[in-house]
DNA sequence: TCTCTATTTGAAATCATTACAGATTGGATT
DNA sequence: AATCCAATCTGTAATGATTTCAAATAGAGA
């Protein structure tokens, strides 16, 4: 059986990244459980298993993924910008109440891409927002869920 | 014939808002010309006519409007928040490189709200990301046309 | 081992957004 | 018209995600 890591490397090497260690980490961990990590998460969580991880890698790293396709930016959160780790088109569902992005397998009737009233389409994002079914069944919040803009929540809360 | 600032003082009036002077200005500039501004543009194109007018009444002010669904908050933009005047839901289109957000008349097979996967959905947002037509005949960028965040820009250039 | 280049890191800077408290306004009451 | 009260508005400071930048480190090749 092939490790993770292993895995992550060979998509780097697939997608003419150099396979570095900090890169097939990060990698793994976009990809990995609790989908669609902010900067901040991948940062807290990673740092157990690599101390010395900057924020400034990540920042680049992610940056670097995205340029070359592997990983998506999603602005769908008010409050950080998300990383989705899968990279075919998909929409996305986002709990204003526990902040989780989930996917959503809906097929659109508009295209991927293309050309729209005249403008060259390269991405088509389907947000959705509300309260994911957990939350509406009083389900206990998996994040601070205490952000703001308006409606949906960012920054801190008034403490 | 009527003036816009009656008629955004109509508009509060109706949306159960005591019609200041302040947020009868604001209304007016967020539906007017340039749709989809951001805070920064509001302030700067308000701040002739209205010397006095603070960002934080903007702040407030939008939201106020927003919770009230007289504008739309739109996450579309990787650098700031932009507020749409128009509140019946349709989609956007930005483009990357002049950073305007255009509407998109689409009827998206998938309806407005309801529930989807067990989700209560409350808001639907299709954003198409690309160049704009202007921008594709090599039209004069907008905007300062340089943030960050991947291809799409976010704050400043590397001045 | 030595060099050279790419990568990683930490610290400082930037800037949209939020928090807060004081100033102002407008209406109701006297 | 003077007073009071509550809602608005304003300026300033704090917060925190993101960017910038230069120095430290790691890796490939000579």
């Amino acid at each position: 059986m092939i490790s993770n890591r292993d895995e992550s490397k060979r998509r780097l090497t697939a997608s003419g990244i150099k396979p570095t260690f900090q890169r097939a980490v990060i990698l793994e961990a976009v990809r990995g459980k609790n989908g669609h990590p902010a900067i901040r998460d991948l940062h807290a969580r990673l740092l157990r298993d690599v101390p010395t991880l900057s924020k400034t890698t990540l920042y680049s790293t992610l940056e670097l993924f995205a340029r070359k396709g592997l990983v998506k930016p999603l602005f769908i959160d008010p409050a950080e910008v998300r990383y989705d780790g899968v990279a075919e088109p998909h929409h996305h569902f986002y709990c204003t109440a526990c902040r989780r992005i989930l996917d959503i397998d809906i097929a659109c009737s508009t295209g991927r891409a293309g050309r729209i009233h005249g403008h060259q389409v390269d991405e088509v994002h389907g947000y959705f927002k509300g309260l994911c079914r957990d939350c509406l069944a009083g389900g206990r919040l998996s994040r601070a869920a205490n952000v703001s803009i308006h409606n949906s929540p960012r920054r801190k809360p008034h403490a």
